[in-house]
DNA sequence: GCGACAG
DNA sequence: ATCTTGTCGC
């Protein structure tokens, strides 16, 4: 889909997908869901999958699985364009769609405002947020050693890109920004309402863990649905 | 020119 | 991102 895109290209595109971005209020989110993609190292081949949670409970509820073709190059700055195409495949799979997708890496926390997640966004017309590990753009503070805590994430025109969220004491923060139809203080409080006893929010350290999982044939493409948990009364 | 640089 | 064993700290 982007493969014959140079990078001069690419800038371009993001530049103009930015303008499509909207940020509003999101309410009454039952579900979450974790995007993510796997490779081999050298492969043309992306394993993709999305997990769908119930919210704010965190219990898997479903997921897809499906594999892309792309030769697009990571570099830092584009990774929308290496990731979304193949994502975009495995959504198409969800009968249930979620009320909001965490993705791995960042929204608006980007030097052209179109990380992976808005870029996912905008494509898919779906609320969105990023959940990057470590900092591609801005003044990297970390917040106090205490889990929960925040600090703000300014770029060098001192516009609040996002936010660093300390989810696990003694672990580097998270990286939070908004993807698309959401806002940034939202995008927050859903994350922290993610966290499990991990660093990863848990969307998306599950989405990584099936991922791996279809990689290494131990899963199959296509839409899975769990059981029910029963319930007792 | 130099350094930084999501996954 | 993936490749990899042991190992340091709580």
């Amino acid at each position: 889909m982007y493969d014959h895109y140079s990078f001069e290209d690419a800038a371009a595109y993001q530049i103009e997908l930015a303008k499509q971005l909207k940020f509003q209020p999101l309410t009454k989110i039952k579900t979450i869901a974790g995007a993510d993609i796997s490779f081999n190292k050298n492969s043309t081949t992306m394993y993709a999958g999305i997990v769908i949670l119930t919210y704010p409970e965190m219990v898997l509820k479903s997921f897809a699985l499906e594999t892309y073709e792309t030769s697009f190059p990571y570099k830092a700055g584009f990774l929308g364009f290496k990731e979304v195409p193949a994502l975009l495949k495995v959504w198409e799979l969800i009968v249930d769609k979620p009320d909001i997708v965490v993705l791995d890496g960042n929204g608006i926390l980007h030097p052209r405002r179109m990380g992976v997640a808005s870029h996912f966004g905008i494509l898919a017309n779906q609320s969105t947020i990023g959940c990057a590990k470590s900092l591609l753009q801005g003044k990297n503070h970390q917040p106090e050693n205490v889990k929960y805590s925040t600090a703000e994430i300014k770029n060098n025109a001192g516009e609040m890109l996002g936010f660093a969220l300390r989810t696990k004491i003694k672990c580097e923060s998270v990286y939070v920004s908004a993807g698309h139809l959401i806002t940034q203080e939202e995008s927050l409080d859903i994350i922290k309402n993610s966290v499990g006893n991990y660093r990863i929010p848990e969307p998306t350290r599950v989405a990584h863990n099936i991922v791996n999982d279809f990689r290494i044939g131990k899963l199959k493409a296509g839409y899975h649905e769990l059981p029910p948990p029963l319930t007792l009364f």
